[in-house]
DNA sequence: CGCGCGTTTGAACGGGCTCAAACCTTGTGG
DNA sequence: CCACAAGGTTTGAGCCCGTTCAAACGCGCG
């Protein structure tokens, strides 16, 4: 219904860095009535980075992206042209396989970080897609990487918030480990609650962004299991579900479901 | 070789490290009967690092550590001091579920980085052991992180190389995905052949320094499950094994297994 | 030697996959 | 506005593969 002809200067997924700055990177004048622009203490915000500012760099802008649900982020094999923060929106990053099998890596939401896996080659190596509609804050190569300035701040964020995501990617890859199928959806709902909470919105109530074919390529089952396991935690009263929608009504049994 | 005592102190950011610098990082006079010592060339070689080297660093040593099989290189939950190159040998990272189930994310060997899962919250996130004698090269925190100078060329290399590592856990990850187990198996057997091919070793016969137990938590299978995929593929004789000892008959068929 | 551990093989059970069908939602175009 | 198509969700039935339990063997080491 809206936005009548999208995209309107936001080329492709990935022109040449040089494309992306066709002028000034400090239009202050501009700020106001031009929503498409982040400043570094709203980038340390997103990611919760503690570190403190630097001087002198304060009025660096970072340009945003707007992408509609279905739209590609970042796709496998382009070059690498910077890092992402997710501002807005939900996403989902995968690796495709030779033989069509894919796997669901994660769910980026808020504060996540996208594209750290594009360092090393200089091209990214995982497919980013978006949910929901999205709006993402880009972090520039060149601005990572030119020594000078007040720029190995940037790469000592950017570093750290990669690990902080390798981490949790980690812990979410011994998710699907466990051994039941229901125990395993029992505890993705568990930490999508979670990030909900940490996001400010209810860990009671939440409309799940993904549907049950990708939390199965998450969880490394197929989409009957996964529909099964949520008739099966409605049996037994722990959660009700109508389609995307999720009530949790008892953390404790969800908790309890671990093993 | 050139400015001699940088960095006197390099006080530790985590005190484990004081404990690891006795005395000068520059003991040029000792170099040639002390094999402690790594030269950023090394790192660069090991790392197989195509970036250039930085003026006025190439003197800078850094300090070897030994380990026998069997010994943690890293404990989870340890405060972060330094991220390590495998040299020498073979280990085995790990992450431990609250009920006991593990998973062995990676078997990092020479040229692999380890420790950058720790830089997230300053503590290491998994555990690393060593599978056989082992000779790491430490690059210290201090000098990742301290601006100035050459240091974020370091800080640079070290998170191009986390890049490298993250992609492969990622493949590694898409591994466990095939449906099949004697799929998997035939699968890690190739990447082995790989890394040994790599590292200038036969692409044909080599041993496995870990278990089959280990390669279960790797691939999220159990242990009978690995040797039953091992016999099948004897059966069908693609491979030979002895024990540890593996000869790869057939490339091509263990190829074809993928799916 | 005897103990612990790694490896191999067998037998039976069960959980998740495959195949199939029905229902519901959403978006598109007449 | 409705019809239709496309795709998401749910449930059932049967089968297969990997787990579990069990036992035997080899190897290294105190």
């Amino acid at each position: 219904m809206m936005h009548v002809q999208a995209i309107p200067t936001t080329v492709p997924t990935v022109p040449a860095a040089a494309t992306w700055q066709p002028h000034s990177r400090h239009p202050a004048l501009k700020l106001e009535s031009d929503e498409r622009w982040s400043t570094l203490q709203e980038l340390h915000g997103l990611l919760q980075y503690e570190g403190h500012l630097q001087e002198g760099s304060e009025g660096e802008l970072f340009r945003r992206r707007r992408l509609k649900a279905g739209q590609s982020a970042l796709v496998m094999g382009q070059p690498f042209d910077g890092l992402y923060v997710v501002r807005l929106g939900t996403l989902k990053s995968l690796i495709t396989n030779a033989d069509g099998g894919m796997h669901v890596l994660s769910f980026p939401m808020k504060g996540n970080l996208l594209g750290f896996d594009g360092i090393y080659k200089y091209s990214y190596m995982s497919d980013v897609v978006a949910l929901t509609d999205c709006d993402l804050v880009r972090i520039p190569a060149s601005d990572l990487f030119t020594s000078g300035r007040g720029n190995n701040h940037l790469e000592h964020m950017a570093y750290w918030a990669s690990s902080r995501e390798i981490t949790q990617e980690q812990m979410a890859y011994s998710l699907t480990r466990s051994v039941k199928s229901e125990a395993r959806v029992a505890r993705f709902l568990q930490t999508m609650s979670q990030r909900f909470a940490d996001m400010g919105y209810s860990p009671n109530r939440f409309i799940l962004p993904m549907t049950r074919r990708d939390i199965g390529h998450h969880l490394s089952v197929t989409v009957e299991t996964v529909s099964r396991a949520f008739s099966a935690l409605v049996q037994e009263g722990i959660i009700a579900v109508d389609f995307r929608e999720i009530n949790i009504l008892s953390h404790e049994a969800l908790c309890n479901f671990e093993r």
